[in-house]
DNA sequence: GGAAATCAATCAGTGCACTGATTGATTTCC
DNA sequence: GGAAATCAATCAGTGCACTGATTGATTTCC
């Protein structure tokens, strides 16, 4: 009967910290490159020449998605697609010189964004906040797909 | 030119985080009550005939979101909308005896729920977790609208 | 070497999230 | 008391996110 005080609830405050996210990311870095576009971008910068599955796992985004966002970037011009030649399954995805700049100016804008969004934190707590984050984030993904042992069991 | 590393960014991990507790919250608690709409019933639990914007401002989805979210409710059958006698604009929104059941069912799972996904954490850690996302998340928040002293100098 | 299995990409369908514009009711304020 | 301002709800448009099914190419394995 009684109501649950949604304060303690980690998923609950996931979405309010990803809302909050993207309220300040369209103020301070962009409103026409998101943020996942944007971890395209920079993957395709770290490893040009990924299959668009391959981009996805990096960035974390599944099949679906992660085909709509290269549609987005690509019909913006900011990177190509080439039919892999040894695998004609695949499309190769190198960024344009326009995807280059964009990524270059998106990130000078993005470390400034995550200055401000992490500046109610003092440097430590800030540190903790990355570490916890992440581990929660980690163990769970890990629950995804059962590790080896268990995969092998069957 | 040089790639940045991702997980040092708030953002992307808020959202890796979303998505782990997705996946949790479709294996341990629903897969037909998402997360938001629980949020919307356990809200219309606490307080009984508020109006869909009230419930919006309690739960952190915005005006567009939260008409979803209540007409999703609605054709579930798990509330009601009667138009405000006192104020045409508003409907008062009323769990039925079946929302009333579905919230107490996943409320249950929800606290499971939660205690698996922050396993990874320490107890002192996990009271820390929930209070560092609250921190960061209420800050942007808060630079939505200017606070009253900035509103007021104009 | 050719059928079976695997795999990248796409499609259909559902749901959250936001912005800007519109509609219709209420409140404010001269 | 009636025009102007405000306000709740809706609509149109865009983008992320997931699942299950399909398509077409490649790899595996007898």
């Amino acid at each position: 009967m009684a109501a649950v005080d949604l304060s303690t609830h980690p998923g609950h405050l996931a979405r309010r910290l990803q809302q909050a996210h993207h309220l300040l990311w369209n103020t301070m870095v962009s409103e026409e490159i998101t943020s996942p576009q944007f971890a395209v971008l920079n993957a395709l910068v770290a490893e040009p020449g990924l299959d668009q599955r391959t981009v996805g796992e990096r960035v974390g985004l599944d099949r679906s998605t992660i085909a709509e966002v290269i549609s987005r970037l690509g019909r913006r011009a900011l990177l190509d697609k080439v039919r892999d030649p040894q695998d004609g399954r695949r499309f190769l995805l190198r960024l344009t010189d326009d995807g280059l700049r964009v990524h270059r100016k998106l990130t000078v804008r993005t470390a400034r964004m995550n200055q401000v969004f992490l500046a109610p934190l003092s440097a430590e707590e800030q540190d903790l906040f990355l570490d916890l984050v992440q581990r929660v984030s980690d163990a769970a993904e890990g629950l995804r797909n059962p590790p080896e042992p268990l995969r092998a069991q069957r």
